[in-house]
Order: structure tokens, then C-alpha cells, then sequence
DNA sequence: AAAATCAACTACAACGTTTTCGTGTTGATA
DNA sequence: TATCAACACGAAAACGTTGTAGTTGATTTT
């Protein structure tokens, strides 16, 4: 088991200084070429490469960036970080990734985890718990220590940062037009909870759809729901109420979900009590995930570009964290809004 | 914007050495009670916290270890990540995600930016160019550095570390002698290449259940798909290859996928020229993820418990992280099989 | 009263770098 | 021959910690 080789060694044995190491493997012109030659060869034959930590030190950075996402086991979040990873790595930037669960508590442990030098800034979506609780000491207190901060999808207006999100509203809202203009008369929306943002700002632009078209809004024909509960019992729970739904409302001939599982659930639902899919009754989701994509039929959707808000996400952060090294005046904080594509599958007409 | 306290700071503040404020902090016998009360009181109000990169500096020891995965859109290795963190954060560790996107290349330069001291364990699944190079120089490296390394899901005998692996073939051969006795006469093996080891070992499985049972192999009925294409591509291939063969093998009753997506998608075609699924066809794949729960029919599928593979993994590399500091002679490399759970669903009779 | 002990600290090296500021040779110039 | 760059290199500080090895001054021991 060879060790690491460190500068030290390759002076010793080069019977040199350590700076002229050092600074030999620089190019460093105050070193002869026949030293720097000397080095470099006895350098690449021991293998030798800085050592990162030691650097991290000394510059008092880390040229890594972490995440924080409530879930990873779950398409849309997995897109964003395969954004970020993208251009950060583009950048000579490593990715930490640290999971809350949707855990106020794991939340706040991760961040201090990582706020203690680890790394450089933070790109963060808030746990459900904390969207609930609205408490948001830690990202205030990471802000205040001078670790650039940039939240994407759970965004809130409390928090001074960059922010990255989705045209929720916008999304929700051509998406229900579309069921409109394809014919649908009397259309359901499936949403969470209120404190979910993303369900709130996918309601407002149902709502409004709604509003253009003067068509009267039926507060039964919205399901809010809590998926707060574990897995398997939410599903079920779901599905019930969808059933219920159905029965009561034998002439929906819509259905806009604020995700690509609840849309997929309720098409199988429908399909279960012999609903023809598109024809009697028309869907659409939000996300384009695997799911969308391979269900029967296929779903259309509002895609998300996680990807492109990773890749933006990561930008901004390794923006900010480049400009306090510089010590320029600190410029306004920007919220980059994402705009989503209506993606028409088999389930709309 | 309030910088980072360090023991510096608090001792000029306090008018003592660090010395003394580091040890009071720690409880050191050597200082007195009131001195330590007063550093701790101090400490506290300006929020200091030790500086994690100096400690890694000092502790030559990061507590992160380095995930490295082919695809990070993907249930499968979601889930694996997942039970990494579980597992790493209740140790203390922190996980670092490097994404390989199936190249060699990455692979290497994201191991290799990470083996500067960033991390003190690995735990990799091969990129799918390195399977077919067979280049495995960059593994042997860093166990030659001392850098411990786990291996999971697609594993090779070639490189002397600590593995972790479903028990693809078993749990192939099982999926397939259900279909047998399930009524399946003729069964048709959706794979990829064989440079995957995975898709390898489950081609394995499917002909061991065929002999056991005395069924000819019949080798037309094994497809063989090169995902290396572009995803659409790809897709829309297999798709084809899938149509010609349910047409020159109406009597096919029986398809086994080395994955969810092929065999949801050999479903949805097969559904789509008019065959009953299970009742004409019945079919298993393989990863239990969102597909599987949700396709029309549900997918009857091997589950390979990918969080319980990330727990053991990342139980292997921190016990030989903390082993190697112990100095304690190098115990034997293990190699741990996951067992696999078949889960029946609607695709089956 | 000198020596030993003890409590409560401080100094310093070390971890691996980079970088600033020397410093000792050269060879050329005045 | 004294002066001065130019050249090639080295010493040391700094990043923030920790732990070992002093260093005090006071108290106890003999």
C-alpha cells in the first residue's frame, strides 16, 4: 500500500527546497527549466497529486457544492441533480448530496453537517416539515455566514437568495386551457395540501384556466391531498377518493394532477371502472418522468426541465460563490423561473 | 455578513492561548472549570463551530465517502444512494455523488478528482464502457493509495475488494420457473448485452430454469438489446424487435425482462397487437420501481432491495475506513449477496 | 529552606499547500 | 574592483486544528 506522496517527500529525495517544488510543478519561472524538468518527471513517477484538503486550507474553499433535496428516490429531483452535477463538475466543482426526507429536523443537521467548511454553497428544496413550519433560521443563519444560498421548486419569498423555479402557475394553467380547448367541460384537479407551494401554484393556475373560460369552479371537484402519510396507505387513500369522485361526477371529462403518479393513478382508476381514456375522460400530469412516458395509455404532461433548473441552480450558486471571493458589491438576487412544455400523449385527444 | 469564528479569534477575545480554548472546549482535565465555562459561554455566543477542513487536514480522514453511479436517473440506484446516506449519515459521514453517465472516461477523472483527499472510502457501480474495456486500472490504483472500495450491483472478480451484488441469476431463475409453473411453455428472455454483468448472470438464471424444467433453449427467443443507443432510439428498437417476435411466435406465453422498462414495454406492445396480458402472455421483470407498481397491468417483477444493498455497502466501506486507521491486519475481502423477492402482481396468472 | 509536586496554563509542531520575501550566486557594467 | 541586476532557489508564514511538551507560580513535602 504505496501512500500518498507529498511535496515534502519529492523535496526530500530531490534533495531540493519544498518551494521550489512547489512551485516547480507551477511552472514557475523563477525555477530553471532543468529543476522544473527534474521534478515533474520524479513527480509523475511517485504519482504525486496535490492534496485537495490541504488546498481547501489554504484557500478557504472547497470547490464543492451541496444539495439538499427532501427525496432522491424520486424522477424530477433526480433530474435537477444530474443538472447541477453536470455543470458544476463543467466547472472543476464537486456535488455533496444530502437527503432530508422531507425532515425539518435532517433538514437543519445536513446543512450544519456541511456548513462547517465542507463546502462553498448550498442549492436547496425545501423538506415538506419545513414548508409547514416556516421556519427558516438555518437558511438565514447559512446566509448570514456568507455561504451563497440558491433554493429551486420549493421556493419561498422569505428567504433573500436566488431562487430557481418552475412557472407552476403558468404550467397548471395552459394545461387545464388545453383540456379546455380539446373539448373538456367539467374538469378535477388532484393537488396536495395547501403549504406545498408547488400545489398551491399549480392550483392557482387551475383556477385561473378556469376563470379565463368562465367556467364555474366546483370546490368538490378538487382532491387535496395529504401525502404525509406513508407510501402505500397514501395511494390507497387516493385512489378511494378518486373512485368517489368518479361515481359522484359520471360527467367529468377531466382531470389535471400536479404530478405524473397521482395522474396515473387516477387514469388506472378510471380505466378499473371502465372509463375509456381519452375519450370520455381526458388527463393531465405534471413532471415528465418514466411513468408518463410508459403508461397505458401514455400521459401528457407538463414537463419540468429538471435538468436545464439543475444546470441553472448550479450556476447561480458557483456565481455567487465566485463573486464574494472577488469582493465585488454584491448584486440582487435573481429568481429564475423555468417554463415548462405541455407534453400531448395518448391521453388527451 | 458575520465570517466563521475560529479558536484564533476566541482566544485573542478572551485573552488566553488556543491552546486553552481548545482544550476547554473538549472538556480537558487540564483547564480549569471557570476558565471553561467562560471559552464555552463565549463560544457559544459567536457560534463557533470547528472548521471541518482543518480537521480532515489534521485527522488525515474527511468523513465523506464517494458514490460513484452510472446514471443517477434511475430507481435503482436512487434507492441504493439512498441507503448509503442512511447509513453514512448515522455514522457521520457525508456521501459525495459522482456520475459517470456510463463513461470510462468520467468514471476515471471523477475518481480521480476525488481521491485527493476528498473522501476516504468508494463505493462504485461500474460505467458500462469500463464492463466492455475492462479497464480496471483506475480501481486497482486507489486500493493500491489505501483508499478502501466497494463494488456494487455490476461487480467483476478481477479487482480484490469488498463487493455487493443481487443474486441475479437466482433470482432470474426463480422469475422464470414461476412463469413455468404459472403454465408458461414457451418463454421468451429480454437481456442486454453481455458485457453487463447483471444482464449476464440473469441470462444465466433464465437457462438454468429452462433446463431444469427440460425446456429447449430456443435462441431466437432471446433478445439481446444494445442500449448504448440514444434513449429514444433504443426504445423504439427494442420496440420493433419486440413486434417481430410476438409475430413469428404467436404461441409465446412467457416473457422475462432483465429490467422494469423492458418489460414494461414488451407489455404495452404486446398489448397493443391485441394480447392478453396474463392471460395469453404473462411476463416478470426485474427492479421493483414506479413502473412496475403502476403499469396496466402491474408488473409482477424481482425486487433487488437496492436501500438494503447501499445500508451493506456503506457499511463496508466505513468498517474498512475505520479498520485501516485501527492498524489492524487486513481481514479478507467479502462479497455480499442480496437476496432477491419475487413480487407478484398482475402480469401473472 | 530546598526539593518535589501540582494546577493551570502556553508554545510549538504537525497536517500539505501556496506565496511573499529574502538570500546567495552569477555575469555584466561602470 | 566595486555595484547591480538577473537568476535560482530557500525560509517562513499562513490556513484552523490538536496534542505533546514545556513553563509558570503556588503549595506541599521532607
Amino acid at each position: 500500500m504505496r501512500k500518498r506522496t507529498t511535496l515534502k517527500e519529492l523535496a526530500k529525495e530531490l534533495d531540493v527546497s519544498i518551494s521550489t517544488v512547489s512551485k516547480a510543478l507551477k511552472n514557475s519561472p523563477e525555477i530553471s527549466q532543468d529543476t522544473t524538468d527534474k521534478v515533474k518527471a520524479f513527480a509523475k513517477l511517485l504519482n504525486y497529486r496535490p492534496n485537495n484538503i490541504a488546498l481547501s486550507l489554504k484557500n478557504k474553499k472547497t470547490k464543492t457544492i451541496g444539495i439538499i433535496i427532501p427525496d432522491i428516490v424520486h424522477h424530477f429531483f433526480t433530474k435537477v441533480i444530474k443538472g447541477v452535477e453536470q455543470y458544476a463538475n463543467d466547472k472543476g466543482y464537486n456535488v455533496i448530496v444530502g437527503l432530508s426526507n422531507e425532515s425539518f429536523s435532517n433538514e437543519v443537521i445536513n446543512m450544519e453537517m456541511l456548513a462547517n467548511g465542507s463546502i462553498d454553497g448550498f442549492i436547496v428544496s425545501m423538506s415538506r416539515e419545513t414548508m409547514l413550519n416556516q421556519d427558516y433560521q438555518h437558511f438565514n443563519e447559512t446566509l448570514n455566514e456568507g455561504i451563497p444560498l440558491v433554493m429551486f421548486d420549493r421556493i419561498v419569498n422569505e428567504i433573500p437568495c436566488d431562487k430557481v423555479a418552475v412557472d407552476d402557475s403558468m404550467g397548471a394553467q395552459i394545461a387545464v386551457e388545453t383540456l379546455i380547448n380539446k373539448g373538456a367541460k367539467k374538469i378535477a384537479l388532484i393537488t396536495t395540501k395547501d403549504y406545498i407551494s408547488v400545489g398551491r401554484l399549480r392550483t392557482q393556475g387551475y383556477i385561473k384556466a378556469l376563470k379565463k373560460y368562465k367556467i364555474d369552479l366546483i370546490p368538490e371537484l378538487i382532491l387535496k391531498i395529504d401525502d404525509n402519510l406513508l407510501y402505500e396507505n397514501s395511494i390507497q387513500n387516493l385512489e378511494s377518493q378518486i373512485k368517489i369522485l368518479l361515481a359522484q361526477h359520471p360527467d367529468l371529462d377531466g382531470i389535471f394532477a400536479v404530478n405524473e403518479l397521482y395522474a396515473v393513478i387516477a387514469m388506472n382508476v378510471a380505466k378499473g371502472i371502465g372509463i375509456k381514456i381519452p375519450e370520455k375522460l381526458q388527463v393531465i400530469g405534471f413532471t415528465d418522468g418514466m411513468l408518463s412516458k410508459h403508461a397505458t395509455p401514455s400521459l401528457s404532461t407538463v414537463s419540468q426541465h429538471g435538468e436545464s433548473m439543475g444546470q441553472k441552480a448550479a450556476e447561480l450558486v458557483i456565481n455567487r460563490i465566485e463573486e464574494y471571493v472577488n469582493e465585488k458589491p454584491p448584486k440582487p438576487f435573481n429568481t429564475v423561473i423555468i417554463k415548462t412544455d405541455l407534453i400531448l400523449r395518448e391521453s388527451t385527444k
